[in-house]
DNA sequence: AGAGACGATATTGTCAACAATCCATCGAAC
DNA sequence: GTTCGATGGATTGTTGACAATATCGTCTCT
């Protein structure tokens, strides 16, 4: 019954989540040496099943250690931001075209209404970037599931987009062109309606790619700083 | 000044590797549930290094844990096994297309004289597939890495190649298209030595879907069981 | 004064014992 | 005979203490 739905939470898992989210919500510097005990203190856990969530942490790549040295939190150079946007635009591209071919009527219903309620958060909002980020990770997030590849939703959902979302956080401005997204949104969806996956494999492809040549044109204008 | 740093091995690590190996290599079985104390016999570990080692290879997905249930090596059906190649297909097609922009000279004339080696093996070793599938993975090895693309290469190599070789060793008859694919490879390198990323990742892209298609095939003959 | 070496200290890596939880077996009731 | 439930055993999760190692400060020598 409910059974199939608690699933105990250990320590570790706590752990994980704990220090997943203090990273990508910028409480752990990039860069700054932390101490096992200082976590522990902080968190309120023990060395053990903190033990077990670094390693899981260094795992995804969200933070590297040194044997006797310690931990620190990954820091991601610009150049390397955009290797990572480089390799979502291959990824969520498979995940559009595969999401054509196998997201059930329903679940396409359901994305379209979720890009309504985006378009009015935005116009309520009004520029608030906080709303267009976290309605952009909605969107991506429901392709990725909806492509039915467990390896590739694995992969973006639980490697990729909490890099990405690191410097969300981090550079609170987001990319500032909500409207604009959104109407790539809009015909992305419409390709996955009428299940033309190399449509919205391109159209996924190229909406990636210009946010990421966004940031890089900010980036050199001096407007970001990484 | 490389990185000749003999970075200290720690139990972890060591507990990580064999495990690793060991599941690649078919020693445990998917499916099979496993005691945390057997595996401390059986490495030569106690608990401690072993939970962190579990704990890197399940984030990596080649487990799953069930708490108070005990760790099982992951199964992957036939039909996931397709996924993980439509995902190396986009993702390799992306580093050859790096590699060629970003391979140094003496890089490619390496992995040109490395193809010249894989021939004599395939003509020595006449249809031995163990020669031929490592000779292929030493061939993608070298575009990942030759992507520069950090991420990328980790993805690929930390991720996606150990779940592969899990099926190469299992079924040991490999693919069995050497020269096929001796050459395929022969043309891929062609075009990241003109400097061609475009070609390089569609040539790349199609080598990948044919091996897919031939494992399919093979799958549905009937010769190939999973 | 600068550079290298040495040692103290604090931090990490490891270990073995304790507590919490699940699974299987056994028993009883329908 | 079958199904449901409880209890015992085994296994996992957790904890705190112990051992190994890197860093930092100090000292000496050039």
């Amino acid at each position: 019954m409910s059974e199939a739905i608690i699933q105990t939470y250990t320590r570790a898992d706590e752990a994980f989540d704990c220090l997943q989210t203090a990273i990508v919500k910028g409480d752990l510097i990039p860069g700054e040496k932390i101490g096992e005990v200082e976590l522990c203190s902080r968190f309120n856990l023990t060395r053990g099943p903190l033990r077990e969530a670094l390693g899981r942490l260094e795992s995804r790549g969200l933070l590297v250690r040194r044997p006797h040295a310690g931990v620190k939190v990954v820091s991601v150079s610009a150049s390397e931001l955009m290797e990572l946007y480089r390799i979502r635009e291959v990824m969520e591209g498979l995940a559009a075209r595969q999401a054509a071919e196998r997201m059930t009527d329903q679940e396409i219903a359901d994305l379209q209404r979720t890009l309504d309620t985006h378009e009015q958060m935005i116009e309520e909002a009004q520029g608030q970037a906080y709303y267009q980020a976290e309605g952009d990770y909605d969107f991506h997030h429901r392709i990725a599931t909806g492509s039915r590849n467990t390896k590739l939703a694995q992969m973006l959902l639980g490697d990729l987009y909490y890099m990405v979302r690191m410097y969300r956080y981090r550079l609170s401005t987001f990319t500032g062109r909500p409207h604009r997204a959104l109407g790539e949104h809009r015909r992305i969806v419409e390709a996955i309606a009428q299940r033309d996956g190399e449509l919205a494999e391109f159209l996924m492809k190229r909406h990636i790619n210009a946010a990421r040549l966004n940031i890089e044109k900010k980036i050199q204008e001096g407007e970001l700083t990484i």
